[in-house]
DNA sequence: GCACCATCTGTAAACGTTTCCAGCTACGGG
DNA sequence: CCCGTAGCTGGAAACGTTTACAGATGGTGC
């Protein structure tokens, strides 16, 4: 029988009863707890019934009386991509290192979802909210200027919304992309991209438009297709591309890359000597299957980490005026997936 | 600037500032709040005052009341392996669905962090614990049996230890994934395995050894290699066995399968006609790369949910008398990266 | 018109801390 | 020898809720 263990909640020893162990009072006890003065025997005497009685701070009670829970709060889509959880690895680990615990949402890039956990900051919850959606709508930016607390937002904003927030340069990146490509010999790429209402979606668009018309490049709509964030749907699209024949795929992240990256090999296609490949992100994906894939690193590591100072900043700040903003420059990691094409072909 | 938003954290309105504004008590707001029965005109001034003010009850506050948070903790060795995201996602949508929040721990396996973790179940933070230790020492059976709230192990405990655990049968998974390279004609099956002191390296060790034996084949501990859980790792250890000409590599999970698949590639050696490779956990990995690998599916998303709701069952009945333990059956997934060797090779 | 009952309401205590304030003790200086 | 002061200590209030209890209100049946 699990023994004293899970029991009556509250049976936990308090301030309370350790004052009457030792004999004195709570304000004793407290201040003693907390390294405050007192006289070398109350300390002791405390200190001893701490001990005997296995005692440990309700870390709620403190809570309400300072108004501060050391939590921090992650919203992002989905937990599945590499992406976020490069995000989770630096937050917790800033988060850590100041004392505070993580909390975690997994959204799905619902609206509702995101919408309720930005509401909820109102609850005092948490100190803090980081989130990330990629979909941003009227109904967001409402939200975030009424915000119960500091948020910081992993992505792009209007700029007159008053709120922190780190960027990726999407279009930058995709243009680095598909520079690449082009100086690498490939004349017609292909673009398997993410929803098209979503701001990742929309902005490597742009930047895969843009650096075409750079390289003199037209734009061919049928090269493009739109799907979601997923190895199989980059799989697919990458099956249905193939008839257009393209030499090279560039696809709007690494999962996506994968997938079509399989698509190829079923194909017995040659990576990269008939077709190339490349993603974004550079998550650890990129390096997990073969050829180790050309991506673009938007950090995302860095991202979460900026993301996380600034809120501990806001935290410690409360009301600075100017709400930060910045912006993780892209840069092209080239790895096997883009070598030149064959000679011939 | 941040307008009502971040500032005086302590201008929220309360339940009081409610009671002003409407006129009534305090007690009246909560019941209102609480659908509890009020004469309608008090639930309309209630109700309205509520809105206008924008109110949100805080959290903190009610849990102190009631003695519970709401949150559920989840503390694993590495959100970077997918294994464990596929943990997290299972738990976190258990534990959203009961209305519970999802607190999160990344330990890397720091047994003085898991202590830690299991100690701070003492504050209250929140209603439960779900713990992933690949290490199990006597000071995590001794601070289990001392825990002061519910916890659930995934993982192998001792018997005695009276906690709810869930277990995956690695000795089963292991054995199963070598039958099928030998039932597919491999004789030289070279393992790449985790770290010898962890419970699944340890494990996995012994499934494969005994499974050997089961089919007349001889130990050759030089066909094995301990590392750690990484792709790099994987690549390398691969890489170290490939003079010991294997014709299979088996690896105690999907990232070192990958970064032995990579390995081989680079050696433009062919899977799986000149050697096979064989992954475990069936993570979003195994069908990442290219063949899309043959592994053990351990049942992490299965084990994730199952814990949860152990947890929610033990919050439910706190001092039900005897631990729960369920083990997660494996199942063998064939992929192109285990099919029969070249005729002749 | 009165007693009774049901319904609703307000007061106050409680959850476990921290902290303000005032009182106590002991000490040293004048 | 007395007083001022420094150093500790205990009482009590506060954080924002929920809830037991008792008091108020209104309606109904006689």
């Amino acid at each position: 029988m699990p023994r004293t263990a899970a029991s009556p909640q509250r049976g936990q020893p308090t301030i309370v009863s350790i004052a009457e162990r030792a004999g004195v009072s709570i304000a004793s006890v407290s201040r003693v707890l907390n390294g405050l003065g007192a006289r070398r025997d109350t300390v002791e005497r405390v200190e001893r019934a701490a001990a005997e009685l296995g005692y440990v701070p309700n870390a709620v009670a403190r809570s309400l009386k300072d108004g501060r829970t050391r939590q921090l709060t992650f919203a992002m889509p989905d937990i599945g991509n590499p992406v976020y959880v490069a995000m989770v690895r630096a937050i917790q680990s800033v988060a850590k290192a100041a004392g505070y615990r993580l909390l975690l949402h997994s959204t799905d890039a619902v609206v509702d979802d995101e919408l309720a956990v930005l509401r909820s900051l109102g609850d005092r919850t948490s100190d803090g909210l980081i989130i990330c959606p990629i979909r941003i709508t009227d109904a967001h930016i409402e939200a975030l200027r009424a915000a119960a607390g500091p948020v910081v937002v992993i992505g792009s904003l209007p700029d007159e919304v008053p709120v922190d927030s780190v960027r990726a340069d999407s279009v930058a990146g995709a243009s680095l992309a598909v520079h690449h490509l082009y100086e690498t010999g490939r004349r017609r790429i292909a673009f398997v991209n993410g929803p098209a209402d979503t701001v990742p979606g929309r902005n490597r668009h742009e930047g895969y438009r843009a650096a075409l018309a750079d390289c003199g490049l037209t734009y061919d709509p049928s090269l493009v297709v739109h799907t979601d964030f997923g190895i199989e749907s980059g799989a697919e699209a990458a099956e249905a591309l193939l008839h257009r024949s393209p030499d090279a795929v560039f696809c709007a992240n690494d999962q996506l890359a994968l997938g079509a990256a399989r698509a190829l090999h079923a194909r017995a296609l040659r990576i990269p000597e008939d077709v190339a490949v490349a993603g974004m992100d550079d998550s650890a994906l990129a390096q997990a299957g073969w050829p180790p894939l050309t991506s673009v690193d938007l950090g995302s590591t860095e991202r979460g980490r900026r993301a996380a100072e600034l809120l501990l900043e806001r935290l410690g700040a409360p009301d600075s005026p100017t709400p930060h903003t910045t912006t993780a420059p892209p840069r092209l990691v080239v790895r096997a997936s883009t070598g030149r094409a064959a000679p011939d072909a």
